[in-house]
DNA sequence: ATGGTTGTTCCACAA
């Protein structure tokens, strides 16, 4: 038996909800976190999902950000919010118990341009979600890290790694945090998956073309503790979403574990 | 160096 989990930014689920439903339909995950709803909860569509059989956990917002889990098995202990700053208005972190596992569904700050305070924002985060990964490690809960993190981990990562030098999803300061939270323990799912190959990608830009030509980046990521990662199955990007009509500019990354 | 696109909201901003 396996579980199936994926992560999809679905960039504003109300005018994504075709696509998402299609692809629900079809892939059938048992988990599915999803950010960058651009909804308040009252907005989000919550009947579509209950009559397919999925619990809801939800933290939207009016306009920006908004994240949620959706699950098949129910859903407990839910909570919004990465501690570590009370000041932080965005909802962009959700966490909930599935079946004694913690998922944690987080979509991190873009942080450009690097000369603004999105820049220090984006590092702050990532700093409380280092404290946050260190104590569920402490306290030996099994755990998944998965969203649109923002950070491409390295050059294979990103089409043209020069072109994004300087920005903020490649900065050094950037992808040095993300290696720090890695580097406690947890292992990048899909590259342990496919150690040698490049030009995967779950992000291509709206703009210029960068779909047809493959101008992507690998943003969106699963990290895994040390107990799912021995339960790990597979790890895979599903790039026929992003194909479709009305997509959105990501598309659904998807990890399985043993049940 | 610029412009290219999409979504939400209100005529700009975030990505």
């Amino acid at each position: 038996m396996t579980i199936k989990i994926a992560s999809w930014n679905v960039n504003s689920i109300r005018a994504r909800m075709p696509n998402v439903l299609n692809w629900l339909d079809t892939a059938k995950p048992d988990i599915l976190m999803m950010q960058e709803l651009k909804a308040q909860n009252e907005q989000f569509p919550n009947e579509e999902f209950e009559k397919r059989g999925y619990h809801l956990a939800v933290h939207g917002q009016k306009s920006w950000n908004g994240v949620a889990i959706i699950s098949k098995e129910p859903i407990e202990n839910v909570t919004i919010g990465l501690s570590g700053n009370d000041n932080d208005e965005q909802s962009r972190y959700i966490e909930a118990t599935i079946n004694d596992v913690q998922y944690c569904c987080l979509y991190l700050p873009n942080g450009n341009p690097v000369d603004s305070e999105k820049y220090p924002y984006k590092l702050e985060w990532l700093d409380r979600l280092y404290n946050r990964t260190k104590e569920m490690l402490a306290n030996g809960t099994p755990f998944v890290l998965g969203g649109d993190f923002n950070i491409i981990p390295a050059n294979e990562d990103c089409y043209d790694p020069t072109a994004w030098a300087d920005d903020a999803l490649f900065r050094l300061d950037s992808r040095r945090k993300f290696r720090s939270i890695l580097n406690l323990g947890l292992t990048d799912a899909f590259r342990v998956e496919h150690r040698d190959i490049a030009e995967s990608y779950t992000f291509w830009d709206y703009q210029a073309g960068a779909w047809p030509q493959n101008k992507g980046i690998r943003i969106d990521h699963f990290l895994m503790s040390p107990q799912i990662t021995d339960r790990m199955l597979h790890c895979s990007i599903d790039k026929q979403p992003r194909g479709e009509e009305k997509a959105s500019d990501h598309t659904p990354i998807i990890l399985e574990i043993k049940k």
